[in-house]
DNA sequence: CTCGCGACCTAACGAACGTTAGGTAGGAGT
DNA sequence: ACTCCTACCTAACGTTCGTTAGGTCGCGAG
């Protein structure tokens, strides 16, 4: 096997998100994914041990790039201001969503199917990261960098602007991921700083 | 009967609404509906075709709510610049949104489920709605009054803040709607006209 | 040569799905 | 009193779902 082939159930996995992203979990049957692979719905369980487990090994991938995105991205914006951060943690949220669009879409809308359990484990770390970009927030605020009455609006605002990116982005669209990046930038600190 | 008892078939829209922008149209049976309403699954089958149907009418009449809140925000601002228009759509939209969160949110996700032809058809629509924000977010940028470097991802990235409404709202939440709408015009016209 | 194993197959399971058929109860209109 | 009509019921239909069981084939290692 040639070394940088993607194993089976990594090629799974990225079947199904790209059928997540499009016709969302539920829509979506084991049969729909192994068609996809040119294989029997049954085989799949060589490799799987079931459709939500799929689910789940694509949203916590998703999340844990987040994660590590982010956490770059304040570490190396560590001594600068707040607009500064900002700024660096949409690049990252851009990074990761272009780089995986369809884990990217599943992690935002798809971690609903999840059981009970690991969907409140999505809830939490998701939270938690919103928190990230809601601190650069009230952090820019605070320093005078950002002019807003509301940061939580404002972050709920800009949250999902940035989320949206997920479901428009097209790999062969019209702008690179990081054209896109310069714009998200531009457009989110025009809306927190903008002159009052 | 009652003269503004709402019809059976209104009630079962009403319900539908609420449990498909929870779980998602695919993830909901038509038996969850029934149960939602203390009935039998195949009891909804006197006052309803199908469950697509339901679906259809919920998105159908949503599309019209946003098409005729549109064309009124448009001619209660017929003689004023585009920064002002804007302002009014986007008040319209936020209108629509709170009033009914469940139909906007089915409106702007759900869709998807639609048949070929229906799906078509409100995609269609949908576009044409979305022209109007960029028609006015062009004429700001040719009068001045927005600066901008590329008009198509500021309106992608706007309609999807605006859109968010229709997830995170809660008729029950800190804020009016007419203070969201307020925050919602504020930080769309930063976003837009930011000092350059 | 053979052994094991990964990858796939067919067949089938019980459950849930959307939907249809046919029937019952009660209130309104004549 | 009789007849609609609305609203609901139970029972069942064919299909699809996620999943399991058991078998086949080919290939690399000993």
């Amino acid at each position: 096997m040639a070394i940088d082939a993607p194993s089976r159930r990594r090629r799974i996995e990225d079947v199904a998100s790209a059928l997540f992203r499009e016709r969302g979990y539920a829509a979506t049957s084991v049969r729909d994914i192994a068609r996809a692979l040119d294989v029997q719905g049954a085989s799949l369980y060589a490799h799987v041990t079931s459709k939500e487990d799929v689910l789940w090994a694509i949203v916590d991938r998703a999340a844990s790039r987040f994660e590590a995105a982010a956490r770059d991205a304040e570490q190396a914006t560590a001594g600068a201001g707040a607009a500064d951060r900002l700024a660096a943690l949409i690049r990252a949220h851009v990074g990761v969503i272009t780089a995986d669009p369809g884990a990217a879409s599943v992690f935002v809308h798809e971690w609903r199917a999840l059981g009970p359990e690991r969907r409140a484990g999505v809830a939490e770390r998701r939270d938690a990261y919103e928190r990230r970009f809601r601190k650069a927030i009230d952090d820019g605020m605070a320093s005078g960098e950002f002019a807003l009455t509301d940061s939580a609006i404002a972050a709920a605002f800009l949250l999902t602007a940035l989320n949206g990116l997920a479901t428009w982005y097209r790999p062969d669209g019209r702008l690179t991921p990081d054209r896109i990046a310069d714009h998200f930038v531009d457009l989110s600190v025009r809306t927190l700083a903008g002159a009052t």
